[in-house]
RNA sequence: GGGCCGUUAACUCAGUUGGUAGAGUAUCUGCCUUUUAAGCAGAGAGUCGUUGGUUCGAGUCCAACACGGCCCA
């Protein structure tokens, strides 16, 4: 990493070290040192910038003969990406947050110093002009400039222009540089922004209220999932960094919000992968006097909408499927998924060791002695997970999930031993989960302490939460709430294949100290 | 956690059998007032991820480590 440190003598030396042996940052470092003796203010702030690139664009679209004439004078500002030099005029292509493009100094127009000047400018600085506009040749809308002031210096040079920047590392790690260099990268986070933004619309049109409840919890609960541990200083006490928001939305239910919703950050203390950010952003909505078969109809609906505002469409190219989000979605059971898509013989599903057999031979990840105690529900999701998940391109929403791997949703009224609640699956991943809420307090302090009971290494942190049985206690009206990783949507809806193509600072260890 | 792959100039990449480190872009110098990855002529630019080892000699072979990518768990 060219960390910028900058060594006096260079500068004493100045010119007479120009003809040695010299990295392209030390002499541009020694090119701006001389600005600097020449008294050119290098970051100055006094530049009114009255047009975006858009609306240069627009304004010449709108046919307005004032400016297409080149009466009209426009002073924009953006950032040099290239410079075709002649001997006394130069195109340079500049770029600001609505778009790119081309303007022509030269040095009959702005004068002999002010070219001189102009010609010591590096690709990557910042610079305002203010001019015409006119035709090119060529046909290209170019401002002529009329003035031309530096804004802002680069110190460092920008990536390559024909080829970008592309090695994953330094993409991630100094996404600034991604971004500017790469347009499709910048496209996909304004999708994301579009996708989040959309869905907040969706939600407020139905009437719910968007909260923010705590992201550092006392007990992390709401999911099955390792938290993070951090410390209070001043009231000496440890709290989690949440896994889940479930637990205070639904307190806020109790408390008469019967329509919430949150879009933010849950944290959960696993591994990395392509699917997997150990910080994510999670939308969380719970809706009074519904149940989870309102909530599968609203999906659909919700993405559907976020499709369309998004990419135009109902129907998303994802790596090199065709997800089609408009028809129908297919719903089954967990148990017709198993029989129906995973091939598993019907009688297995009766039969644990017999499952357990068949898992072990498809290769589930389980320890016949280690798992030997494992529930019934366990092993079937387990089996789920390996044999039936990836294939699940189209979205599929499962339902009649075991009670044991449910412990916050409600027991269906037809089978005590089955819950209401659905998984969403597309692109053979889980996106969403959605149930109608587990209401009844001894129920529910029942299936805390049977979890409790059941800890593991995997969930060592697990604890009762008396405080949310407590708001139960008072009573919570018949509820459905889902949660739906926005990530692992937004990577459908961009047709991205790693999550951290959707996240603009993924999580990466440090890199090495030099 | 395991397997495979990658790490060479500011960027993108070559680098043969182990024998003085290469290209394009970018940079610098000169020419050039309508270019579109402009053109022409010339120049400079490297701790080959790190640390060890083998060897007369290592970017290249071996080992460990770091970071990243993909796959598996």
């Amino acid at each position: 990493m060219p960390a910028f440190i900058q060594p006096p003598e260079l500068i004493i030396y100045g010119k007479a070290l120009m003809k040695q042996a010299k990295d392209v940052i030390t002499r541009r470092r020694e090119k701006i040192e001389a600005l600097k003796a020449e008294g050119v203010e290098l970051f100055p702030n006094d530049f009114t910038v009255t047009h975006t690139v858009a609306d240069i664009c627009d304004a010449i679209e709108s046919g307005d003969e004032q400016v297409t004439g080149g009466h009209t004078l426009m002073s924009a500002a953006g950032r040099i990406m290239a410079v075709n030099r002649f001997g006394r005029s130069a195109f340079i292509r500049f770029k600001d947050r609505s778009g790119q493009m081309q303007a022509y100094v030269r040095q009959d127009r702005v004068g002999e110093d002010e070219y001189a000047f102009f010609k010591k400018l590096d690709i990557g600085d910042f610079i305002g002009l203010k001019g015409p506009v006119f035709a090119t040749k060529t046909g290209e809308w170019t401002l002529l400039a009329d003035e031309f002031k530096l804004l802002a210096k680069a110190y460092l040079p920008l990536p390559e222009k024909f080829h970008g920047l592309k090695d994953p590392e330094k993409r991630y790690r100094q996404r600034y540089l991604d971004l500017m260099m790469n347009p499709e990268v910048r496209e996909v986070f304004v999708k994301r922004s579009r996708l989040i933004r959309e869905i907040r619309n969706f939600l407020l049109q139905r009437d719910y209220l968007e909260v923010e409840t705590p992201m550092m919890q006392p007990i992390a609960g709401g999911a099955d999932a390792r938290p993070f541990k951090t410390h209070h200083n001043a009231l000496d006490m440890d709290l989690y960094l949440r896994i889940a928001p479930e637990l205070y939305l639904k307190r806020l239910v109790v408390g008469g919000f019967e329509r919430v919703f949150e879009i933010n950050r849950s944290f959960r203390n696993e591994g990395v992968s392509t699917q997997h950010n150990p910080e994510f952003t999670m939308l969380e909505f719970y809706q009074a006097y519904a149940t989870y078969e309102d909530l599968m109809d609203l999906t659909e609906e919700m993405f559907r909408y976020a499709a369309r505002a998004v990419t135009g469409k109902t129907t998303v190219a994802y790596q090199g499927e065709t997800l089609d989000f408009e028809s129908r979605w297919r719903r089954m059971t967990l148990f017709e998924a198993l029989v129906s898509v995973g091939g598993i013989p019907g009688q297995l599903l009766e039969d644990r060791a017999g499952l357990m057999d068949f898992a072990v031979s498809r290769g589930v990840s389980l320890d016949r002695a280690k798992d030997a105690d494992i529930s019934f529900g366990k092993l079937i999701t387990k089996v789920f997970d390996h044999v039936v998940e990836p294939e699940l391109i189209q979205p599929t929403f499962i339902t009649g999930y075991p009670v044991e791997v449910s412990p916050l949703s409600r027991r269906s009224s037809r089978d005590p031993e089955i819950t209401e609640r659905f998984e969403l699956f597309i692109a053979g991943r889980e996106i969403a989960n959605g149930f109608s809420e587990l209401n009844d307090p001894v129920d529910q302090k029942e299936r805390f302490l049977r979890q409790v009971e059941n800890r593991d290494s995997e969930n060592e942190e697990l604890q009762m939460d008396e405080d949310y049985i407590l708001a139960l206690e008072y009573g919570m009206p018949p509820t459905a709430g889902e949660g739906v990783g926005i990530d692992r949507l937004a990577m459908l809806l961009t047709d991205s294949a790693s999550i951290r193509d959707v996240i603009l600072f993924p999580h990466l260890k440090p890199a090495e100290k030099k």
